[in-house]
DNA sequence: TGGGTCATGTAACCTGTTACATGATTAG
DNA sequence: CTAATCATGTAACAGGTTACATGACCCA
């Protein structure tokens, strides 16, 4: 899946690993987290693959760079993936995991983790607000709207997750304050 | 994080790899899915790690069995987990991944792929229906109706997701719909 | 007689995380 | 003078996926 998060910045333009790595942080960041060394070890199996072609280039002032660029096999490849079936596709929730289990924990350590919960998890964690105007700096890059318009998409997705989780987190509250004050034994 | 899933089951009560295997299956493979193969692999580490202790016990008309419980050292190990920090948590959704590229694909196709979505793609995969009904069986079990509490707020936020993931596309679909009106050549 | 349940895994591989490593230039 | 930017990675380990393997019992 990363490598085809690579592959579709590449359909953009030619770039290099670290520019891949400015951008990555930029948009697809905010719903999937990778470090620097995971790119750069993706980007020598795009080239396995022969998904990608590496162009060594020699500078003075700054260091040698290789500019990438993505071949019609990995163009193929990505419209590939792109349409195909998103179904059975990894579910991961960390903190629903820790939800569930906070049976363990008093009922005001409760409410405090849900009061606390909106801030942290989310997967626009930089802030949503702040991803909308980076993206629109880049829709003058991109310079054909309608491929911004799917990057909008996925900063409403976050605006709407926000919203959904403050509101449940504001649920669960609610019921274990009255669990409280129904028995201020516990 | 499977390691602290399992840990967590077996805080309920002593069980075999099997059971969790099922009980998962009905509760925390909502968020989290996880192979047969993986659970046993992570029950070893567990014991290796002194956090579960293991029982043989022998069959006849049955495989068999190794029963698992869990040691003082586990259950503080589960507590260490559960109030530890979630902010930093693995952030990974294939479909946000997918549907950022999506200006790859014609609008109808993309009409079709947001029209889609909802049934496919929710943490309660298996419709969030069917898990409120299975909860309540377990309620019985856990036999603690405030360990069952938290159970219900998974329960909850998948539920409430699901509402949000169709107002989501329902939002794409109607953008795309007046694009497509607008300019009728795409 | 065929499929589901009970019951256990191993092996190979792929993906993600953490820690480390280097070093010049440039802007404040 | 110091921190950020540009620019590249390697190594070890942890976690997740896919495929395979075994076998009896029970219900329809």
């Amino acid at each position: 899946m990363l490598k085809h998060g690579i592959l579709g910045l590449l359909n953009y333009g030619d770039m290099t690993g670290y520019e891949i790595m400015t951008v990555f942080r930029d948009s697809l960041s905010h719903f999937w987290v990778a470090q620097t060394s995971q790119i750069y070890r993706e980007l020598q199996k795009l080239e396995e693959n022969g998904w990608i072609n590496v162009t060594h280039i020699a500078q003075e002032s700054r260091p040698d760079k290789n500019m990438l660029s993505i071949t019609d096999a990995g163009r193929a490849e990505l419209l590939r993936w792109i349409k195909s079936d998103t179904a059975n596709s990894a579910v991961r929730s960390p903190m629903l995991m820790k939800t569930f289990f906070r049976g363990e924990c008093s009922i005001d350590e409760n409410i405090a983790f849900f009061r606390d919960l909106p801030g942290k998890e989310t997967p626009f964690h930089n802030g949503s607000e702040n991803a909308v105007t980076v993206s629109s700096q880049y829709e003058k890059v991109i310079e054909e709207p309608l491929k911004a318009l799917y990057w909008k998409f996925t900063i409403d997705f976050g605006l709407m997750y926000d919203r959904m989780l403050r509101e449940w987190c504001e649920n669960c509250i609610r019921k274990l304050e009255e669990i409280k004050h129904e028995n201020p034994a516990d």
